[in-house]
DNA sequence: TGTTTGTTTTGCGTGAATGCAAAACGATGA
DNA sequence: TCATCGTTTTGCATTCACGCAAAACAAACA
C-alpha cells in the first residue's frame, strides 16, 4: 500500500494540534479507540512511526515534524474548497459562526439576536465568545468582531464603532471613592490569560501595578456582576457601561488628560472574501452594520 | 454538515480527470455504485451540484471548476506528505515504478533487470512505457529516462548517455536499396500520436512528407518487427540497433551532412529530489548509472 | 432495426470499520 | 501510600459503507 487516504493527513493534523487520541477523537466526533486504530494502520502502511504513544497523549516524532507542512498546506486547500463550493449556496440559511469579544458578545449581540432570527427564520446561529482567537482562514468561524484590523489579504474588514473608552464602576463605589485621580489607588478588574492580548487588558498592565488588579476572569460577566458588587473599577467601552449597569468614574484633571492616551476602542466587523457574499454570511454582514448605525453607539 | 471528508476533494479529483464514475472507481479500485453515492452523499452536504451525471459520464458543472484548483492543491500537498514518509523509509524493499520511453525500456532495461532482482530479492518493479507522460511531481512513478531534461525545479536529472541516431533497417532492405540519398524515397516507420513529441518523431515530421510515413504505432515492438520484415525505415538510437537485429543504412554524402542536424539523442535519468536518497529508489537509481557506464553505450 | 458497448442507478447481502465498555497504566496530589 | 484522573489499549457487538449483480438507458454501429 503506497497510497494513503486524504483523510490520513488530517488524522495526523488532528493529533498534532490536539496531542492525544482522546482529544483528536472528540473534535472530530468519533472514538478514540478508531483514532488510534486508524494511525496504526497509516504508520504500518506507510512503514513509520508518526507519534509515540504515551499514557499522557501522544509525542510527534521526527516524521510528524516533516509530514507537518504537507498537512497544513492540505488543511489550506480543504478550507478553500469549502468556501468556494459555499460560494455557490443561493438561500439565507443554515449555520453562520460568529466570534466576538465578549463584551460586544453578552451586552449588544445576545440583545440584537432575536431581530436576526425573526427576520431569517431558516438561520442559526453559534455564538463564541470563549476563544481566545479564532482564525478566519482556517474556517473556524464566518464572522469575528475584532478590537483590532486583521492583517491577511484574504479577509476584509469594516470599522463598525470607535467608542471612548471608560473607567466604570458600581453606583456606590464611585459615591464612596469620589474623583479619581490616581489609577492605582482602587482596586481593578481584569482580563484572565486567555484574553490578555485587548489593548484594555494592555493598557491596565501598563498603568497599574500588578497587586491591584484583584480580579482576573476571561468571562465578561463575571466581571460584571462582580464590578457592580463594587470589588472594583473596570475599564470598558462607554456605550456599554449604561447596558451593563455601571457609571462612569469621574476623573481628576491630569488623569483625564492622561487617560486621552487610551486608545479608543475600535470594533471592526471581519469576514473572509470568499465569503462575504453567501447568502447567509451577508445577511448578518449587513444586518449587524445596520443595528449598530442605528444603535448609534 | 459544514465539514466534509478530505477524501472527498480526492474524489472530485479523480472524477474531474476521468470524466465517469466508472473511470474513477477503477483507478480507485472500488465500485462505481461506491463512487456514486460518495458523490451524492458529498453534493447532498454541501448544497451543490458538482457534477452532472449522463448516460456518458459526468460532467463538470460550474462548482467543479471553482473547486478545481484547490482539488490540485491537496494533491500537491497529499504528494508530498507520502514523499517526507519515504524520505525515512530505511530498507530497500517495496515498489519501484520507472517510466521510460519505449525504446530504452524493451531493449535495455528489460534484459538489464534480472541483476537489479538478483541483487536486491526484496525490490519489486513496475516498468511503464506505455504512458505518454508522467508526472513525477504527482507521484506518477519514482523514477523516469526521458529524451528531454525536465524543467521543475524539484526534479533531479543525469544525463546517462548521448547517442546518436541512426537511419537503420533490416539487412534485406538495406541490400535492397543501397546508399540512401533522399529520405524521402524509402518508407518509414514512425511513432503514434502518443509519442508524437519525440525527437525523432519530431524530425521525421519535418523530413518526410506525410504520405511516406507508413507505419505509426507507439509500440516499439511492433515497428521492430516491422522494420525487420522490411516495411520501411526507422529511426533509432545507434547503439539500440545491434540489440534489435537492425542494420545502420548508409547514407550519401549530401545526406550524411544533412544528417548531422539531427540532434543527438540524449537519455535523462529524472527523479523527484525528496525520493532520491530513499533506499529502494537510490538501489535502482545507482545501479542504472553503473550498467549504462558498463554497457559503454 | 437490432446489437453491442459503456455508462449510471438500484436492491440486497456481507464484512470491515466503528462504537462501547472495561482494562491497564502512568502521573498527580492528598 | 492511596485514590483519582486522563490517557491508551483491547475484546466484543453492531452498523454503516461497500461490493455484487442486475436493471435501465443512451450512443454508436452493423
Amino acid at each position: 500500500m503506497r497510497d494513503i487516504s486524504w483523510d490520513d493527513m488530517r488524522l495526523v493534523m488532528l493529533l498534532a494540534r490536539e496531542g492525544s487520541l482522546l482529544g483528536a477523537a472528540k473534535t472530530m466526533g468519533v472514538n478514540p479507540s478508531t483514532i488510534g486504530r486508524r494511525l496504526e494502520a497509516l504508520e504500518s502502511s506507510l512503514g513509520v512511526r508518526i507519534f509515540d504513544r504515551t499514557r499522557q497523549g501522544v509525542l510527534k516524532t521526527a516524521v510528524a515534524e516533516e509530514l507537518l507542512p504537507f498537512v497544513d498546506a492540505a488543511e489550506q486547500a480543504a478550507a478553500g474548497f469549502i468556501r468556494a463550493a459555499e460560494g455557490f449556496e443561493r438561500e439565507i440559511e443554515g449555520l453562520v459562526r460568529i466570534s466576538s469579544i465578549p463584551g460586544v458578545a453578552s451586552y449588544l449581540l445576545a440583545r440584537w439576536m432575536k431581530e436576526w432570527i425573526v427576520r431569517y427564520p431558516k438561520l442559526q446561529i453559534q455564538l463564541d465568545s470563549s476563544a481566545s482567537y479564532v482564525d478566519l482562514t482556517r474556517r473556524e468561524a464566518d464572522i469575528a468582531l475584532r478590537a483590532y484590523r486583521p492583517q491577511s489579504g484574504d479577509l476584509v474588514a469594516v470599522k463598525l464603532i470607535e467608542a471612548k473608552m471608560a473607567i466604570v464602576a458600581s453606583p456606590a463605589f464611585v459615591e464612596e471613592v469620589g474623583v479619581l485621580s490616581e489609577p492605582a489607588s482602587i482596586p481593578w478588574i481584569s482580563w484572565g490569560p486567555a484574553m490578555a492580548h485587548l489593548p484594555d487588558a494592555l493598557w491596565l498592565r501598563e498603568s497599574v501595578p500588578e497587586a491591584q488588579i484583584v480580579l482576573r476572569t476571561d468571562s465578561i460577566d463575571v466581571q460584571v456582576q462582580a464590578c457592580l458588587a463594587g470589588v472594583g473599577a473596570l475599564l470598558v467601552a462607554e456605550s456599554l457601561a449604561q447596558e451593563m449597569g455601571l457609571v462612569k468614574m469621574p476623573l481628576a484633571g491630569e488623569l483625564k488628560i492622561r487617560f486621552e492616551d487610551f486608545p479608543a476602542g475600535a470594533l471592526w466587523l471581519v469576514g473572509h472574501r470568499a465569503l462575504r457574499h453567501v447568502p447567509r454570511v451577508a445577511a448578518i454582514w449587513d444586518i449587524l452594520i445596520e443595528q449598530f448605525q442605528r444603535g448609534g453607539i
